[in-house]
DNA sequence: CACTTGATTGAACGTTCATTCAAGAGGAAT
DNA sequence: ATTCCTCTTGAATGAACGTTCAATCAAGTG
């Protein structure tokens, strides 16, 4: 059995991400909970309070609900990186393309955020860009000297959530994927730099 | 003088832009021009058709609000692509970090657009990916021979608007000059690859 | 002058929204 | 049995929203 709080969250995660924030109302996650309106508010103390609860569930659970469906079965630290985008890519294509980033668009449809809203998101982004890092710190030597790897895991999120947009707007997946390739030619290019040094 | 309907496109540009498009209401847009809801209901029969209407006004705009003034005294081809970069750079800090792409902030808070506006955002992404493709024609065999020039032009945009995602998120210019300063390496890595062939 | 046209006015409409709250249900402790 | 507390109910509230429309106005037109 799960909490009032439980069902909100998972509905919530759902809504935002399909309708965005602004577009999911309070009626549509007391429809999709089968609550009433006096135990959401009993739970949260404003929808703002859902929002932020959101967002901490997903920063809280990026390992069990992101890294590790991606990482399973992949050892190699450069091919985690791309296993990751793909699976992006799969839910781009599950969804018709009309798949964002969660965390992504509302970082874009926010346009005034609180400072908390502000700071879980950044949270989000620093955490999965951390990851990212983790995985090009264990790729060691295949990496050129002096790389600096926090800029070159940013430019990850950068590319995945740059093609995600594009995707969405063209409604046709070879926009992520050709931003994907781009990004495997430029770790070519690293990988290759670092094996013969000027 | 100008007529109601560019009055209210320009206002419209600007609030959506703040605020976004659903955040910005009819009133807002009124007492912004001064107009009355009637006068904005005989030009536009719907607020959609105004947020068409902004949409129509940056495909049509795009070399002279863009292009023009970001290329004004560069005359290098890849050093235009930069210099657009750069153009953005600046909006991002004159807005502290508020600033999103107009195009890219309602690509992602749109989440089931009607299909014309779909296609006018799609539009206005390949106008500029066009832009971009233009400057990589024009650097000649400063990059590899068989270069995917289209997919390269995608992921400056790519690079671009991942960079403002992230910066407006954090706050911080640096997270869109890291995203530059990797699509400069990027760049290099191809124009030295260009030189030396296997 | 009578008449038409197209733009403008601004109050009003119906809906939807987030939020509130008085009333009650269910259990645990006394 | 009674008190106490947490949680639930769902109708009600008031603000904000996009939109409508009968009325008015200014500028032609014949």
């Amino acid at each position: 059995m799960s909490s009032a709080r439980e069902k909100i969250i998972q509905a919530a995660m759902e809504l935002f991400w399909l309708k965005g924030y602004n577009s999911t109302s309070i009626a549509d996650l007391l429809s999709r909970t089968q609550l009433n309106s006096g135990s959401l508010y009993h739970v949260f103390p404003s929808k703002q309070d859902v929002l932020i609860g959101v967002l901490e569930a997903y920063r809280d659970g990026i390992e069990q609900m992101l890294l590790e469906p991606a990482w399973g079965e992949v050892a190699d630290p450069i091919e985690k990186i791309f296993a990751l985008l793909n699976r992006y890519r799969t839910m781009i294509v599950e969804t018709d393309c009309t798949y964002g980033c969660p965390i992504g668009s509302l970082a874009l449809e926010l346009h005034e955020p609180d400072p908390r809203v502000r700071e879980l998101l950044a949270e989000n982004f620093r955490n999965w860009t951390q990851a990212i890092e983790g995985c090009l710190d264990a790729a060691g030597k295949r990496v050129p000297r002096g790389t600096d790897k926090k800029a070159l895991a940013q430019f990850v999120l950068t590319a995945m959530e740059g093609g995600v947009m594009q995707s969405r707007t063209h409604l046709d997946v070879s926009y992520f994927d050709r931003a994907v390739e781009q990004l495997r030619a430029h770790f070519e290019l690293l990988e290759k730099a670092a094996k013969a040094p000027a």
